[in-house]
DNA sequence: TTGAAAGCGCTAACAG
DNA sequence: CTGTTAGCGCTTTCAA
């Protein structure tokens, strides 16, 4: 990499007289800026990144720490995070927690030494069940804002992005009831996620507003098992005629078994999950799913975090939670 | 953030003395390392990234360019190269081209201003179409190295990490032939893409070797189409038996199809895709699949080009080409 | 209109 | 054993 000092030398002038000159400063000759663009343009000069860092004291770079990228819907919010902070000039440093809470301090703790100037995250299956915070407090007390989104710690004082989970299972329940359904279930597989157990309470809400039978729940742990789980729950629950899911997987596969145990969907039954586009064709009929925009999620996300960086006085800027809507997006999986 | 001057005021000694005590230089008192390393300690000292990039002309992080991050495959390697780099304490930055060239070349030249040590990518759909690779070679050229993985610019001149896509088709052909399929049709929606000519050449080969039926091809660019195409493809060649595909997507509707259609899987007809063993859950019967150890293949690239890099004449290190081996995983699709 | 010098935080050669 | 100094690449005040 070509720096200043090379540029000064070869043009007989001093380094400040280069730097201003590529900054289009007044000070400076308008025959010597020309002379000056020249040569860096024929050299391909670039500032360095890391000495205007050090100078500006902040690195426009967000570090983002996100539980599992293997899961669909964070890789789409990471996506939306890359592209809004990618427009504003933003790079990110990802760090993939893969659930622990270790290696989620870690993390922080690592690009807290002037890598990032602020961090946007989801908390780990880990941080959820301990419910551990401190080294988020820690992390904001030290000057680098968060913000959180999806799997958020209400306790901690920050900005958060979060969907609207209860309503969107109240809703999709609702719907089902609509269709006149008389046994609807709800199987999840994220029963130890807060988002997991709000979508429980909303179906659960509205089940027992509407209806008299008890709340039917098959929950699990292990993804490996799901098939033959759904399988046995359905051999053993005949008179089901709803599914509500709380992740795309239980979804797919309980549209799948039931085609396959000789169910007719949705005449027999009709099923609902969270999901996206993409993963609604992986079954027939096609998933009707509950959609939560992950992209948006991750652009305000980078939108709010990028705000408050460029905010003078940053401290004095209220910490807000914004709610994106999701939507239910009918398919083929319902009446 | 604490710096070093600061403890040195506290402690009524000089920068240099502090520094050296953190990094327990021999040339200071026991005595001394202990008062200085207590107080930083105390205060949660962190030598600060840039100013320690600055000095010594790395970054230890790593850019990393794909063109999708939805792609299950491509973040799987994702997954394995930042593993792999935490190891090694290197950080990575991700940008994301989505298959544009432009984006592509856009986030090489930003990252190539002091912000990263290296790169590990892989090509944007666009670049493979146009074949253009001046960009690469200038990177390379101005010092950072690149590592390619699974879609490589064959002419650029560096380290490679690829998977053996042309074999894969060919054994699992070959497979299907043993099952004495006697129609077997090649399906893929990422023809566009060098390793998608090399699966269909590696089935081309082996029908061609083997029967006197000319291959089958069903090639689509369109995703959202592929239900359809796949069905409509299903009734007009209603003797095919055997199924290649060259993406997990068609793979699992592929399986979900023919059931649909009264086919019996894997009576009727076999199934065979490239794809993860998460996604064979989508299918019932479940799919077998071609595996590409795409975390594998993400820790190779890492690990190879972190050598280079902590190499001393990093020059002299001949360019290598590693090729990370499929593996046919048999399950329910297949007889 | 241009240049000299200081300073961001750190390391390391050299001096004391 | 400890301190002074220079320098990484850049911006910016102040002086010429």
């Amino acid at each position: 990499m070509i720096t200043l000092k090379q540029l000064a030398k070869e043009l007989n002038v001093s380094i400040s007289t280069v730097s201003k000159a590529l900054n289009n400063s007044d000070e400076i000759g308008k025959e010597t800026i020309k002379r000056v663009k020249e040569l860096a343009e024929f050299y391909n000069y670039k500032p360095n990144k890391v000495a205007l860092s050090l100078k500006q004291n902040k690195t426009k770079t967000i570090g983002v720490i996100i539980p599992d990228i293997l899961n669909y819907y964070l890789a789409k919010v990471l996506f939306g995070i890359e592209r809004e902070a990618s427009e504003y000039g933003y790079n990110i440093i990802t760090c993939i927690s893969n659930e622990s809470l270790e290696k989620e301090k870690e993390s922080l703790q690592l690009l807290a030494n002037g890598s990032v100037d602020g961090f946007i995250l989801s908390l780990a299956k880990e941080t959820q069940i301990k419910g551990e915070i401190a080294h988020f407090n820690r992390t904001i007390e030290s000057g680098l804002p968060i913000v959180m989104f999806d799997r958020v710690a209400h306790d901690v004082i920050c900005d958060k992005v979060i969907v609207d989970d209860f309503e969107a299972t109240y809703n999709a329940t609702k719907n089902l009831l609509a269709e006149k359904r008389k046994q609807i279930a709800f199987i999840s597989s994220i029963d130890s996620l807060s988002v997991g157990k709000l979508r429980e309470r909303g179906y659960i809400k509205a089940i027992s507003e509407t209806t008299t039978h008890q709340p039917l729940l098959l929950k699990m742990s292990n993804k490996k098992e799901c098939s033959k789980k759904i399988k046995s729950f359905f051999k053993k629950n005949k008179t089901i005629d709803g599914i509500i899911a709380a992740d795309s997987a239980s979804g797919i596969i309980s549209v799948n078994t039931a085609v396959n145990l000789g169910l007719s969907v949705p005449k027999n039954i009709s099923v609902i999950a969270f999901g996206s586009k993409s993963v609604s064709y992986h079954s027939i009929p096609q998933l009707t799913t509950i959609r939560q925009h992950a992209k948006k999620i991750g652009s305000i996300a980078a939108q709010q975090l990028i705000k408050r960086l460029e905010l003078k006085n940053a401290e004095k800027m209220e910490v807000t939670t914004k709610i994106v809507k999701t939507s239910l997006v009918k398919s083929k999986s319902t009446l």
